[in-house]
Order: C-alpha cells, then sequence, then structure tokens
DNA sequence: TATAAATAAGATAAAATAGTCTTATAACTT
DNA sequence: AAGTTATAAGACTATTTTATCTTATTTATA
C-alpha cells in the first residue's frame, strides 16, 4: 500500500475540511459519518493534524474542526509527511540504508523519478484549489459517489 | 512503505540469485547471511516466489534454491504481484472503492501516470538484465554495499 | 543404514497498525 | 450552577505484519 490508512483517512479528511466554508467548525461526528471513517480513528488523525497546525479545533457546541490558513494553503504532501512520515520520499525503494547516487541499487536511479512522480502527484495543488476543482469537476470522495460539495 | 518488508527482501534474493550461475542452487542459509535477512522469514518468503514457479528448490546436501527459466525472464513486479499482490497497481490512491475515469476522485488522473511510472520501474527489465547490469556496473545490494557480483 | 544437510511446514511470539471504549476537559445553553 | 455537546487523552482490543522456534521430510554420503 502507497500510503496507510491513517493517512488516506486524513487526506479525505482534510479534502472534506477544505470543501466546507473557511470559518465554521465541522464536528468529528459529521465528519467521520460522511466519510464513512470510525468516529474515535478519525479523531486521533485529525489530532495529529490540529498539533501539525493544519487544522485547529474547537470544544463543545458547535464545536469542531476546520483547516487553519497554513492548511488551506498546504498540499496533501505536507499531510501525507505529517502522518506516515517523510521515509517513503527519503528511503531506497530496496530498504538499502547506504543506497543513494554514488552507490545505487539496481533501482536507484529509476525510483529517484519515481518518487518524484509521487511526490509531484501530492503536492501539485494546495487543499484549497481541490476544493475548488473538486466543486467543479464534481470529484468522487466517498465510496458510494455521493458527497456534496456544498 | 511502497513495498512490504517480505517484498523487498524477496526481491532482493530474486537478484541475488540470478547474479549467480544457472545451475547450482543456493543455500538460503548462504543467502540469508549473504543479504542480511533472518533465515526462517528468508525461507517462507522464498516458498511463495519456488510456488510461484519463478524459482525451484532443492532438499538435502548441496539443497538450496534457484531461479527458474520464468524466473530469470521474469521482472521484479511479478515478484512484487506474487508477495504484496496487485492492489498498488488497481486501487484507488484514496482507498475509495468505486473510483474510476467515470467517477474520479481527485488524485484519480494523476494517480494513473505516477502507478504507470511505479510500473515502469518494475517492469523494465528482466532478472536476467538486472544481474547483466549488476555486475557490469557493480550495484549495492547489501546494506554495507559489499555484495559481491560474482 | 545411520548421520548430516538441506528445505517444508506449522506453532508461537513480537511489533506495528488499525480500531474501540472510557474518562477527562472545555465550552455553550438554560 | 447544572446539563449538554463537543474534542482530548489514555487504556484497551483486534488484526496484520514481521520474526522466531520447533518438528517433519527429503536427499546425499560415509
Amino acid at each position: 500500500m502507497l500510503l496507510s490508512k491513517s493517512c488516506v483517512y486524513g487526506l479525505r479528511a482534510s479534502i472534506y475540511l477544505a470543501s466546507k466554508k473557511d470559518d465554521t467548525f465541522i464536528s468529528i461526528k459529521e465528519m467521520s459519518a460522511g466519510l464513512n471513517i470510525s468516529f474515535h480513528f478519525l479523531t486521533k488523525i485529525l489530532q495529529q493534524l490540529t498539533s501539525a497546525n493544519f487544522m485547529e479545533s474547537y470544544k463543545g457546541p458547535n464545536g469542531g474542526i476546520k483547516l487553519t490558513k497554513k492548511g488551506r494553503e498546504s498540499t496533501l504532501l505536507d499531510m501525507v509527511i505529517a502522518i506516515d512520515g517523510p521515509e517513503l520520499f527519503t528511503q531506497c525503494a530496496l530498504g538499502l540504508p547506504g543506497c543513494g547516487s554514488k552507490d545505487p541499487c539496481p533501482l536507484h536511479d529509476s525510483w529517484v523519478e519515481t518518487r518524484a512522480s509521487i511526490q509531484g502527484m501530492l503536492e501539485r495543488t494546495t487543499l484549497d484549489e481541490i476544493a475548488k476543482e473538486g466543486k467543479e469537476k464534481q470529484f468522487r470522495l466517498m465510496e458510494d459517489g455521493n458527497f456534496q460539495w456544498s
């Protein structure tokens, strides 16, 4: 699997939040129902993203989570690194510690390229832009395809 | 992580075997020592690859494992699919079951491209060719860089 | 034929990941 | 002030992955 489940959930939640009006807190309950993700599990993932300042939270009635300015201007790559760590973008494809351009493994050169392609896919656009494009093109964000880009 | 540890071990063992003369069985003990992989764990991974007919095994003194003709002519992609399954090359990057070109997620189009890049990296050359190039260019196959391309 | 050398297979253990449940804390409402 | 709604945090459980250990089986050789 390219990304962990935690990471995929975090990305879907990030895009979900990006699709909402900036200044309202969205409850985790709503999000977990909307995205079909376990409430408590999602809570933990969002805690990671809030402690990295991509999101902020508010307790009590009408509380919830929303993206910060930093979050809206960040890319999926930033979220991936916050959740899964940077290893995917730094490590050898064969897991060899000393691998590098001066002493490469058989995959090194093509992996450097491929890795850049993965990284490019994740950092091409910000969450704000993903949400804008999502509304225009009605991109899927749920299994049943019935997500409302409000 | 792009590939599981089992998978990475399997690939390193496959390349190790490809670097040896075709018609001798190499013991798993030698391989596990040479590649710094736990003997019993490696044994299980090799069992998967032999049952997929990429390798054949022989018991008793001077026994061991060697690549079959099929194995030498196969690519790393074939080994990856045998060990990790095909999911990496078939599933949506956001894990959404119904995702596809007619109802795509925000990452769909670029993921299709990126996925092809990963696949290309793994199927560009056969094990035989990897071994040939490995000898010429003295590619790394161990942490300490001291692998002998015999 | 007995012993040794090798893989095969199954049981077990450890670690990482995924998921659930309970209690604490903060903020709003009445 | 009390009750309600929400996140925070920690304990706990389950599953998957990784790793180890033990026993069985096959083959060669002395």
